[in-house]
DNA sequence: TTTACTATACCGTCCAGCCGGTATAGTAAA
DNA sequence: TTTACTATACCGGCTGGACGGTATAGTAAA
């Protein structure tokens, strides 16, 4: 509607698959319909079917656009200056980007037994681990990381804040919840600390 | 069928609301019907809903007795000689126990978008958060110890891991996943450390 | 003419809730 | 102690609506 006047087909398909990251994420699997993706996309129920031909199409749809933004995420991570364990705490926290929507839709996909879904939370989480074992060292102290991570990213998707969407300005920079900061500096002494167990 | 001969009628409610909760832990929201609640807890669907009239009524049910089951594990954590800490990280872990059951279960329903669910997950987190900050102190270290939580409890339940049920001793002392311990000593380690922001 | 749709109608399945029926136990008058 | 009635606990078939998927006819731009 609002963009993609220029490449009417491609832009059809994204739209779609973000209409339907969106209802499973906001209202879960049992609401995202494909007549109420359809919906949200701007499109016909067969202008969906006409790109997805069936629900599955749409689920492998987004399963493989999560992949290419983990793949993507986790090249950023191993170069990132500020470190692997900043950046994975920020972007596990919900800033409403595109890996955090992809990533709380694939766990409601995993959570209505979708076992394609639960493969691929399982591998980006394995490499996750991997990328931050790498710098820390320490398992323990790696998968504490981990949940911690876990806990940011699906935690804050019971609880929709209140704050509705607000079209506009998703990635840039928006006041974080307060203690991202916090928890990323006590993690950063923890790292420094020799760990003795 | 197995146990009470005496009271036929509450043995009943307990076993279907039993039923529900594992269906939706294991299976998720999608799967657990009212024909398959009802299979599961080896009752008829006439029987079921004899009980609870509503699939409403029904998801009252498994709210009451997270309720009371959270009030209880509260007051276990004030009067814990290990410490809230470990008490917490333990319970949070995949034990088996009804807790975890009933939370896990209630998660599904919050993320099905049932704002009843997700109220009753908050006021947990809230007392939770509430009983942790009154020994640790600091909030950034409480919100993270809560994080960790949260990683462990709802994270686990994405992967369910292969070893089935083992139906006796559920609560009793089970091998939990190994580095929960060692999570436990880092924790404890950080609340002895004079943590400067 | 092909691509990219819209609009609508339809089918089979699944599911929540409803309803009529049943079995058993207790109660209490005759 | 037989009969009549009531309450509890449960069974299983039915209906109406929603949903996934199919089909078809039409449209408008490239």
């Amino acid at each position: 509607m609002t963009d993609n006047a220029k490449t009417p087909a491609a832009g059809t398909r994204e739209r779609i698959l973000d209409a339907f990251e969106t209802l499973l994420s906001e209202c879960g699997e049992r609401a995202a319909t494909l007549e109420a993706v359809a919906a949200a996309a701007g499109v016909s129920k067969g202008g969906l079917l006409y790109h997805f031909g069936t629900k599955d199409a749409l689920i492998e749809g987004v399963l493989g656009r999560l992949e290419t933004m983990v793949a993507l995420d986790i090249a950023q991570i191993r170069s990132s200056e500020a470190g692997p364990v900043a950046h994975l705490i920020r972007t596990s926290a919900p800033t409403g980007n595109n890996l955090d929507r992809a990533l709380v839709a694939v766990s409601r996909l995993a959570q209505a037994s979708n076992s394609r879904a639960r493969q691929a939370l399982r591998s980006a989480n394995d490499a996750w681990y991997q990328a931050v074992l790498e710098t820390v060292g320490d398992p323990v102290l790696t998968r504490t990381i981990m949940l911690i991570s876990d806990g940011l990213c699906y935690g804050s998707a019971f609880f929709p804040t209140e704050d509705p969407p607000r079209k506009g300005a998703q990635d840039a920079a928006r006041p974080q919840s307060p203690d991202v900061e916090g928890i990323i500096a006590l993690l950063e002494t923890l790292t420094a600390i020799p760990y003795r167990p």
